[in-house]
DNA sequence: TTGACTTTCAAACGATTGTTTCATACAGTT
DNA sequence: AACTGTATGAAACAATCGTTTGAAAGTCAA
């Protein structure tokens, strides 16, 4: 095992000064264009479809630049997945951004109509972090438990406490568990895929109304199932 | 481009002999030991995870015999699906094997319960085409054409005219479009993830009678859900 | 100017992939 | 026995992958 040249956090120390012009256009750092160009392919394509020289063509570096800078392309993705989990940390999580003392029906429906829109569009920063977990949910990496601790946990339990409220029990009940996994389910559902495109044909939602009404669907259609589960036996067989 | 030495379709020509014992064991054609270690290898992990070597390691055959028997390793996945989709062609898709005159609300039920078994278990000849579509899902290949051709857009079908008997409408109604969406991703959410494995710890329901209350949650959910369905006017915005 | 440090570059390395080559062995026919 | 079509095996091929190398060029402080 040969020492490296260079200890990656170095990279890091040196980035505070404004840099002199190069030889070539230097303007942005060599790690920022990497990161900025990993971060759209592996959103596209995810971590394993994605090479580090086509990463480094679109940044216009050299191959051995993710090497020097990130340590070796899981580095570079998961400073992709840590800067794109700060970015969701930062600025409060819409999905979750409600009121205090608003009705669960209510809680409920905001958390679908500002869930689907980042599920179905892929423009944004906010959308980032979606595009990756959906690649994460085909082929997890090391990021996976970083994404479900910090962004779907939080997430659940905002949905299990609006149901529990709405149901009258305790958010542990088999009925909230179930019912979230229901509206988390047709939500992702809405996610862009070439194999749902051909099984679904002209079924996605194109423009913001039609996003608008399918959320208005799931919403409706998710809250007419939670209210009929009030009437039922929680110990059923 | 060399011509090859063999055309593939010579291969099934051959098989109808019986054959005297090789060197080794040949006590089953080199081509069934193929598509058998094949089956079982691409339902695990998808096309692109299986190495050719792998494949043939499994069946104890050189790694020549891919290409031989099957011109490349998308021939003999193309052959693990076609075997698949004949599989469950010819067993009654039990999905949609009800008698006629039941209610749509009874169709449906017997929809998920049918179908959610096949979704969470693993073992059986009927859960490799579902194990097959779930990587599809994920990365799809010439067969993906295939199976929603003669897998889902049947079962759909299904569905959609269970629900607009429901609701009272035609089946290209929206709302109708939408249920069936609405049941299928739900269906769907159970898959078998690692994924979902971190973000729902002990929510995959572990024995045959968890699948079936899961089963009659989605049931009773969707059935709760489409019924609201009936007094919303169809033409919204 | 010297010397230490940081960054970039072209090239190569080593491993793995799907696929092909060519020799060989077998069965059946003439 | 000789020939033909079928099948298998070890080895190699060609392409691609992530990663490393070693030299070159730059910056900055002494």
């Amino acid at each position: 095992m040969t020492a490296r040249r260079q200890p990656i956090s170095a990279s890091s120390r040196a980035r505070g000064r404004a840099r002199i012009a190069r030889v070539s256009e230097p303007d942005v750092e060599t790690t920022s264009r990497l990161l900025a160009s990993a971060s759209r392919l592996f959103a596209e394509r995810g971590f394993e479809k994605v090479t580090v020289r086509e990463i480094c063509h679109d940044a216009k570096a050299n191959v051995a630049a993710v090497s020097y800078h990130f340590r070796d392309k899981l580095g570079l993705y998961m400073a992709v997945v840590g800067t794109a989990l700060e970015t969701i940390r930062r600025a409060h999580d819409a999905t979750m951004d409600v009121p205090a003392n608003t009705a669960p029906e209510d809680r409920i429906r905001h958390y679908v109509h500002s869930y689907l829109p980042r599920i179905v569009r892929s423009e944004g920063k906010t959308e980032l972090i979606h595009k990756l977990m959906r690649h994460e949910m085909a082929e997890p990496t090391q990021a996976a438990r970083l994404i479900v601790e910090q962004v779907i946990l939080p997430r659940l339990d905002f949905l299990r406490r609006a149901i529990a409220e709405m149901i009258g029990c305790d958010t542990e009940d088999v009925r909230v568990i179930r019912s979230v996994m229901s509206i988390q389910a047709q939500c992702l559902f809405y996610a862009p895929d070439r194999f749902k495109s051909a099984a679904f044909p002209g079924w996605e939602p194109a423009d913001d109304a039609a996003i608008e009404a399918a959320a208005k669907h799931i919403a409706d259609f998710s809250l007419a199932g939670i209210r009929s589960l009030r009437t039922e036996h929680a110990g059923r067989a």
